[in-house]
DNA sequence: AGGCATTTGTCCGTATGTATT
DNA sequence: TAATACATACGGACAAATGCC
């Protein structure tokens, strides 16, 4: 593993979980961890920023670096989430891994395309692409629903085996593909009468929809998808940090 | 301005504006665009990153540096939002300015905090806080209700004409605060008889609720948030990038 | 399969700039 | 003013991944 990587893990465990910095506790300044660590001052600097970018600490020019002031509910939503924001790159099976998870296909098709889908997934009208509709179940309770579109060229010989567990261990696992990054788009609306039969809902009942554009490490969009969640079992979070002074 | 962001800036225009970079181009390598720029590996190594992070480009070690494969319709979304993202931390007021933006305050009090408002605040519950409720309007149509809490301590001379306008415009030219970072939790749910009353809604009517701790430069959370904002009028972007290979 | 050139990644050292105390 | 601490920028050495021959 990169040094940069391992300080800011080592870094990250202090504050979430070793207790060894609580919040507004000042770090070592960055001198001072260049020697603990035996490492130079853009290593320590850019395991530093890391650490600014999730959100756990701060720093202040002619000052020092801080950790923010954060409850413990941040604490703990934070560390259950920085692994998750990166296991959002992982699919629905392996983020609810621990879970007794299970798929109920729908529909398992191929289609030409509609212009809004071609488009988002950088191919023409005159390709195919697979339409695929699936009922997520956590512990047996339906709780998404996922109306996804991929490239058949992209992803060839995706069969309903792998529907049922996972396609993304398909792509990475068979084809040998890297998921790069994923463009997501976050909305709420009533349930549709459609919706509402197969996530066991009032119709106009509040859910979430995630719409979705994930691309392979070759920089091409593999999978367009709207996900409409339950929404009481819907919570999304992220973290914004002012980049520009 | 510093030479990085100047020189990310520009390849971002060069990409969503001048049409000089197109999806799937690729960008010239790291050692060109150091002659091109004046500047060394570091500095357009850094210039780069940002546009990774921001989800316009990506690089691959070996091979070089490409534009991803976005549809027209990512491409405006992203100029839209790159400078959306950061006017999250800019409030409402700032986000919205091109629109007519009103706000009728529904209370505005001081009271000790319950347990949770005061752990996300990092106060005691001795301590006071503002209970802040409006509407916001724009062009006229009530469109989100925000129950704000912020510290009297850190906070203090908060008037009912801030609340009118911009608090955060308060915060900054008043204060002289600045704003560094916030933290995000959004979920959905169906309209309290309050809330439907007060967005002219149906009880049920599905809304997105965006529960917000904003930070300020000294690591201090000032203000902790719920935002309800009507379904249909609510859109939250977000790019996740993979960090780690 | 092996070797080579290309390209990005990591890490170090150093110098200078800027903001705070 | 001086000391402190982070930021920017440069250049160089070596590592690792990729594509091509």
């Amino acid at each position: 593993m990169n040094k940069y990587i391992e300080i800011s893990n080592e870094l990250r465990n202090h504050i979430l979980k070793d207790n060894l910095y609580h919040p507004n506790d000042q770090l070592p300044c960055e001198k001072d961890l260049c020697i603990q660590y035996g490492a130079s001052k853009m290593t320590i600097k850019k395991a530093l920023d890391i650490l600014v970018d999730e959100g756990l600490i701060y720093k202040k020019r002619g000052h020092g670096t801080f950790v923010k002031g954060l409850s413990q509910q941040q604490l703990d939503i934070m560390e259950e989430n920085l692994c998750n924001t990166q296991q959002a790159l992982t699919g629905f099976s392996r983020q609810y891994a621990k879970e007794d998870v299970t798929s109920t296909v729908l529909e398992f098709s191929v289609i030409p395309p509609t212009p809004k889908i071609a488009s988002n997934l950088h191919i023409t009208e005159e390709d195919f692409v697979y339409k695929i509709i699936r009922v997520r179940n956590r512990n047996g309770v339906p709780c998404v629903i996922e109306e996804t579109y991929m490239p058949i060229d992209l992803i060839p010989g995706l069969k309903m085996a792998h529907l049922e567990s996972s396609i993304y261990a398909y792509i990475r696992q068979t084809l040998h593909y890297e998921i790069q990054s994923s463009h997501v788009r976050i909305r709420a609306k009533g349930a549709s009468e459609f919706i509402a039969r197969n996530l066991q809902l009032e119709p106009g009942s509040p859910v979430a929809v995630v719409e979705q554009i994930a691309f392979l490490d070759n920089g091409m969009p593999f999978e367009y998808s709207f996900s409409t969640h339950k929404a009481d079992l819907f919570d999304f979070s992220a973290v914004i940090v002012k980049k520009i002074p």
